[in-house]
DNA sequence: TGAATAGTGTCTATAAGACAATATCCC
DNA sequence: GGGATATTGTCTTATAGACACTATTCA
């Protein structure tokens, strides 16, 4: 693979004359859902929107992709800044670029999104006006997909800007299928907690109820789990072990 | 969700003055890992690149997003041009777009894959001159992921432009994690198949051998299958039943 | 008849669901 | 002790791996 000078000074020459913008150009941008589990449900965070289009309605957290940043930077600083995040589990789940999606023109957006333990939730959602926290509402069984519902704390429905409730349930389908076999509960949950505590986590995630006995003997043998030894505390009834999460181990 | 005629107004009024270009605007690209499985090996199409940058480097056949198509869309008809391929699946991957990855400019690429049997993708790599056919060596396993390396017909390694060996990497891991929940496994074979070419098509995907009867247990109970009591021809030993694949089933 | 692969039977190991007994803490 | 939940034991069922046996076709 060497290149000889004069080859390295003609490719220099032409893309130094290379015209990117011959092709069209979208805008790219990036949203986040950021979610968690408390209180028997998933939960995300919407911004109110304060221009057109979409006045007023609530949105997902986002912003446009800069030019000296990846989309997977993009969504980092996108929940640096709107939620005061930083190191939360985060990753890209999908691109959407319908041609319509967006009135104000041709906008793609590559869909992220985030999971953090209710309390650093609540933390994000608190810190500024602007956000809110809104239940998911998944009119869908397993990992069937599509578009989910938000809902106020009353259980009245709020209407979302944009494709911005499919990406939610695309969200949702992601976080059921990773849920199987990957140890990424722990996400949603504080650094030490109870065993039954993580089995409430994913029966919220998975929208039903799991088996106690079973769901203890996978995620203890999974070795994912360490026991601190430290009990639960201020309970009225025999208090549980905490456990944290252990790096890797076998599979 | 009603609005008044004279906020429809404002809104048009506002929407015709926005302009997108206010904020940076990349390039956008699809690109297509175009996959079977035969001899052994999993197989892939590239395109020698006739420009610069990479001039006489093997690409994924890929195209720019157009301003009144998807990404998906642009997948669907990368295919078409590229490979003369349709109704094929074809899913999208992964959206790449470190911001030096294309020495051009900024260019951020929706990854694909697209899965056919070797009888189509044979067809598609010599109807064009441009096409060839490329080895895949996974050099991890199960579903580590990472770079996979191509190689010529003969062993020879061959480069890869751009960060096409990190899609064809993650093609390669999303379609293992596949096989294990969904009948994808069938979009690689033609029509009618018998057991063992299906279980030969897992054993390339997966990279390790799987166990007969349990394999042949599951795939019949999973009611994916449907025998269609031909028999195979032409071979010189005991013929094995043809089966098809059966639209959707119980879980 | 022999070669070669198809297809089946069965034993074992492992994992999951069901259910209940026992353990422990707080009041 | 009573209430409440934690934790464990065990039975049953389902599934996967191992391995070998029988079946069928063609040369």
């Amino acid at each position: 693979m060497e290149a000889s000078s004069t080859r390295d000074q003609a490719e220099a020459a032409f893309l130094s004359g290379y015209d990117l913008s011959r092709f069209p150009q979208p805008s790219v941008t990036v949203d986040v859902a950021l979610i968690t589990a408390t209180e028997g449900a998933l939960y995300t965070v919407t911004v109110q929107r304060k221009e057109h289009p979409f006045t007023g309605w609530q949105a997902l957290p986002g912003g446009f992709v800069r030019l000296d940043e990846s989309p997977d930077d993009t969504a980092v600083r996108v929940l640096a800044e709107k939620a005061g995040l930083q190191g939360v589990f985060l990753e890209q789940l999908y691109t959407f670029g319908a041609p319509r999606r967006d009135p104000r023109g041709r906008v793609i957006t590559v869909a992220h999104y985030a999971l953090v333990n209710p309390e650093r939730f609540r933390a994000a959602a608190q810190g500024d006006g602007d956000i809110e926290m809104m239940r998911i509402v998944v009119p869908w069984k397993g990992e069937t997909g599509g578009a989910v519902k938000l809902s106020d704390r009353n259980g009245v429905t709020i209407p979302v800007a944009f494709d911005h409730a499919e990406i939610l349930g695309m969200a949702v389908k992601r976080l059921r299928g990773k849920l199987e076999y990957t140890p990424i509960g722990f996400q949603l949950l504080p650094k030490r907690f109870t065993l039954l505590e993580l089995q409430r986590i994913h029966e919220i995630v998975l929208g039903r109820r799991i088996n106690k006995n079973a769901f203890r003997r996978k995620m203890i043998a999974s070795g994912m789990l360490k026991a601190t030894g430290e009990l639960q505390d201020g309970v009225e009834h025999r208090p549980a072990e905490l456990y944290r999460f252990a790096r890797r181990s076998a599979t």
